[in-house]
DNA sequence: TTGTATGATTATGG
DNA sequence: CCATAATCATACAA
C-alpha cells in the first residue's frame, strides 16, 4: 500500500469536503453574485445606523463583498494572490456586520450539517482486526507480543510448543510484519498530525475572513481521522493477511513430511527395541534421543528433530508394532542383535548366534499401558511366513474388550 | 500410477 | 497433559 496515494486520496476527499462547503454557503446564503436579490428569511441585517437611501448601491457593495469572500474560498487561499483583496476585505467598513452575518447564517446551517453525521458507533471490523492482530502479537506490547505470537502458534498447532527451529523461523517472520505494521503505523499517525495540524492553521487563517466555528473545525478534524482511520485499517487489512498467510505456510511446512534420516530412525530403533518391554522414553530421554538424532543428521540434509517429533515416532511406532508384529519381527531382530552387539561388544560368532535365538529376540512381547501386550513365541516364528501366504496381517486378536490377545 | 511407509494431526479417554 | 487409535497427506519404491 503507497502511503502516498493514500495522502492523495485523503487529500482530495478533503478538498471534496471544503468544496462542498463553499457550495453549501453559496447555496444556503442565497445571494446572487449579481447582487440581485436577497432572498427573504435570509436577508441581510439592515445597517447600522444608516438608512436606506443609496440602498441599490450597497447592495451592490456587499455582493462584491461577497463575491471577493467566495472567490478566496474557491481559490483555496492562493497566498499571493489573495493576500491584497484579503488584507482590502478586513480593513473594509462592511466587513463586521457581513461577518456577523455570515456567523449567523452559518449557526443556522452548521446545526443541520453536525446533526447529519453524529454518530461514529467503532467499526466491528476495525475491531475485529486489532483483536487479531492483538491475539497474533502484533500489535501488542513489544517483547510480550513475541511470546504470545509464539503461544498463539503453539496452542494453534496442537501444543507442541518446541520445534525451535520452525518456531524461530516464524518467529523471525512475525516480528518482521511486527516491525513494518509499526513503522506503516507511526507514519501513518505522524501523517495525520501533520495534515490536522496543516488543515487547521488553513482553517484559522481562513476564519479570518469566514466565520468558523471551533465546532467545525473539530469537525474537519474528525472527517481527517477518519480519512486516516480508514486507510489504518487497510493496513491492519494487509498485516492480518500476511500474519495468515505466513501461518498457513508454517502450518503448511509442518505439515509436510519430511523422512527422518536413516540415522535418526536408527538411533529410534535402537532404543525402541531395546526398550521393547516399556518403549516409553522419559522426557529426558526423549531429548538425548532428540539431539542425537541431530548430531547425526547435523552435516546432511535433514533438519533437526525435536521431542516432540521423537515422541510422535514412538506414538506411531508403538501403535504400528502393536497393530502388526509380524511386520517388524525382522527389524526387531536386526536392532535386537546390534544392541547386542553394542552392549556386549561380542565377536561376529556370537552375533550370528543371538540372531537365531537369542534370548534378547523380541518375542517376549511389551507392556503398553495397561494392557498385556503378549504374542506366542510360536506365532512368532511363524509370521513371517504368514504374511508370505495370506499376504495381509497376521490378524491381531482383539477380544471385545478392546484388548489385543 | 499405485501401494506402502511414515511423519503429523486429530479425536477421545483417563 | 499424555497415551492410543484413527486418519491425513506426502514420500518413495515398484
Amino acid at each position: 500500500m503507497s502511503f502516498s496515494i493514500c495522502v492523495a486520496q485523503c487529500t482530495d476527499s478533503l478538498a471534496a469536503t471544503m468544496d462542498d462547503q463553499a457550495r453549501i454557503m453559496q447555496s444556503i446564503g442565497g445571494v446572487s453574485l449579481a447582487g440581485h436579490s436577497v432572498q427573504g428569511g435570509m436577508a441581510l441585517p439592515p445597517p447600522h445606523g444608516h438608512d436606506g437611501t443609496d440602498g441599490d448601491g450597497r447592495k451592490q457593495d456587499i455582493g462584491d463583498i461577497l463575491h471577493q469572500i467566495m472567490t478566496i474560498t474557491d481559490q483555496s487561499l492562493d497566498e499571493a494572490q489573495a493576500k491584497n483583496r484579503k488584507h482590502g476585505l478586513n480593513c473594509h467598513r462592511m466587513k463586521p456586520a457581513l461577518f456577523s452575518v455570515l456567523c449567523e447564517i452559518k449557526e443556522k446551517t452548521g446545526l443541520s450539517i453536525r446533526g447529519a453525521q453524529e454518530e461514529d458507533p467503532p467499526d466491528p471490523q476495525l475491531m475485529r482486526l486489532d483483536n487479531m492482530l492483538l491475539a497474533e502479537g502484533v500489535a501488542g506490547p513489544e517483547k510480550g507480543g513475541g511470546s504470545a505470537a509464539a503461544a498463539a502458534a503453539a496452542a494453534a498447532s496442537g501444543g507442541a510448543g518446541d520445534n525451535s527451529i520452525e518456531h524461530s523461523d516464524y518467529r523471525a517472520k512475525l516480528t518482521q510484519i511486527r516491525q513494518i505494521y509499526h513503522t506503516e503505523l507511526e507514519k501513518y499517525e505522524q501523517a495525520c498530525n501533520e495534515f490536522t495540524t496543516h488543515v487547521m492553521n488553513l482553517l484559522r487563517e481562513q476564519s479570518r475572513t469566514r466565520p468558523i466555528s471551533p465546532k467545525e473545525i473539530e469537525r474537519m478534524v474528525g472527517i481527517i481521522h477518519r480519512k486516516f482511520s480508514s486507510i489504518q485499517m487497510q493496513l491492519k487489512q494487509s498485516t492480518c493477511e500476511a500474519v495468515m498467510i505466513l501461518r498457513s505456510r508454517f502450518l503448511d511446512a509442518r505439515r509436510k513430511r519430511r523422512n527422518f534420516s536413516k540415522q535418526a530412525t536408527e538411533i529410534l530403533n535402537e532404543y525402541f527395541y531395546s526398550h521393547l518391554s516399556n518403549p516409553y522414553p522419559s522426557e529426558e530421554a526423549k531429548e538425548e534421543l532428540a539431539k542425537k538424532c541431530s548430531i547425526t543428521v547435523s552435516q546432511g540434509v535433514g533438519s533437526t528433530i525435536t521431542v516432540s517429533q521423537v515422541s510422535n515416532w514412538f506414538g506411531n511406532k508403538r501403535i504400528r508394532y502393536k497393530k502388526n508384529i509380524g511386520k517388524f519381527q525382522e527389524e526387531a531382530n536386526l536392532y535386537a542383535a546390534k544392541t547386542a552387539v553394542n552392549a556386549a561388544h561380542a565377536a561376529a560368532a556370537a552375533v550370528q548366534n543371538s540372531q537365531a535365538n537369542s534370548p534378547t529376540t523380541p518375542n517376549s512381547g511389551f507392556q503398553m499401558k495397561d494392557e498385556e501386550f503378549q504374542l506366542d513365541s510360536a506365532e512368532s516364528k511363524n509370521t513371517l511366513l504368514t504374511n508370505m501366504f495370506t499376504g495381509g496381517y497376521p490378524a491381531p486378536c482383539y477380544q471385545s474388550d478392546g484388548r489385543i490377545q
